[in-house]
DNA sequence: GCGTATCCGGAACGAATGATCCGGAACAAG
DNA sequence: CTTGTTCCGGATCATTCGTTCCGGATACGC
């Protein structure tokens, strides 16, 4: 975990460490409002040290979210190529909205409207990539009502995001509506 | 508009009347995180004015979204009264969420999790009064899938209020979505 | 141990924003 | 016009939060 380069105090890499846990800590657990503060002070050190390693709350979010959403998309990925598109649909969702849940600051950077800091620029066009392969094959294999769009299917998860938020203490809540939601949009075999 | 009572100096109810109009505009339009000083400004008039008339934000916003929070409680009220529970629903969800594109600050405080002002302590408790009548009545005519229940209603909602906050330059957007999703909730013939 | 380059921590800055103060202007009564 | 009450407006306070500064402490090479 610390970095590699040569000519680095040894309680330097230490407290870059203890930063970059505290704040995967707190932004996960509190969101993207968290004050530096608070993250410097569970580390056990003073904002300077915090802003020599991280020269920006921007920066520090990037970092401290960097996994989670290397992880995300692998989960997605994965989701986005299985056989059954429309399973496949429902792990995608499903995982991204699990993400979103773990992580209240994932949950604040993507459903920000335009206040969403630079580390989460990509997000949404990730996720637009990811939908509209898995939508097209879903129309194609029928199991997808057909007036849902890619676009449809991308503002879905946004609004169940605000699900997540509003149930954020009980996972089968949103878990449970998310299905509940994402069914309503299923074409079944009793349906025609 | 003026307000009636005695004893007021006539440029008072002026100050009065433009203040309130200046902050209905910007509430409306840009929600509630106006500047104070810009709902001033706009009304022509210095902060301390609009204070010795709205003691605090919280005050002028109460007053600001006061008729539309009564129009729309009014507006629900006849959806809820509605012969047929499952158009009644779809007719609560759509004027809900109309208001809340009309009135930004409707949207804000709506959606916020517990940041909301008090001015909308009484909407969440009316939301769920209101629906579950609504919701109890689509049961027993079996339009309503039976998994739904009025808690859930009443998270479609909120979701679907970030669909609004996305989607706020085209009623369409929003509209057509939310028509999506609720069709998802519909029991129609053609199934079972 | 010692000197030096490196690093640390808390105070302080600057901007945003809700709220208050006070000298003075505007209105109403006679 | 005079006078006294009411009201106004901009400066100001207080708080929050991202960010920077600087005197002092610390680790590392010898």
């Amino acid at each position: 975990m610390s970095t590699g380069s040569r000519r680095q105090r040894w309680d330097a890499a230490r407290n870059h460490d203890q930063v970059l846990a505290a704040a995967r800590d707190l932004f996960s657990t509190r969101g993207l409002a968290t004050d530096v503060r608070e993250i410097a002070t569970l580390a056990g050190v003073g904002v300077a040290t915090l802003y020599r390693h991280f020269p920006t709350k921007d920066d520090l979010v990037r970092a401290a979210v960097a996994d989670d959403l290397a992880e995300w998309w692998a989960l997605t990925r994965r989701a986005a190529a299985e056989e059954d598109a429309w399973s496949g649909l429902c792990a995608f969702v499903e995982q991204t909205l699990a993400t979103m849940a773990r992580h209240r600051a994932v949950l604040d950077g993507v459903m920000a409207p335009a206040a969403a800091p630079a580390a989460f620029e990509a997000c949404h066009t990730h996720l637009r990539a990811e939908l509209d392969g898995l939508v097209r094959r879903a129309h194609q294999q029928g199991t997808l009502r057909p007036e849902v769009s890619a676009a449809d299917v991308s503002l879905l998860v946004l609004a169940l995001g605000q699900v997540v938020r509003h149930t954020a203490e009980s996972p089968d809540a949103w878990r449970r509506h998310t299905h509940l939601v994402l069914d309503g949009l299923h074409v079944r075999a009793a349906r025609r």
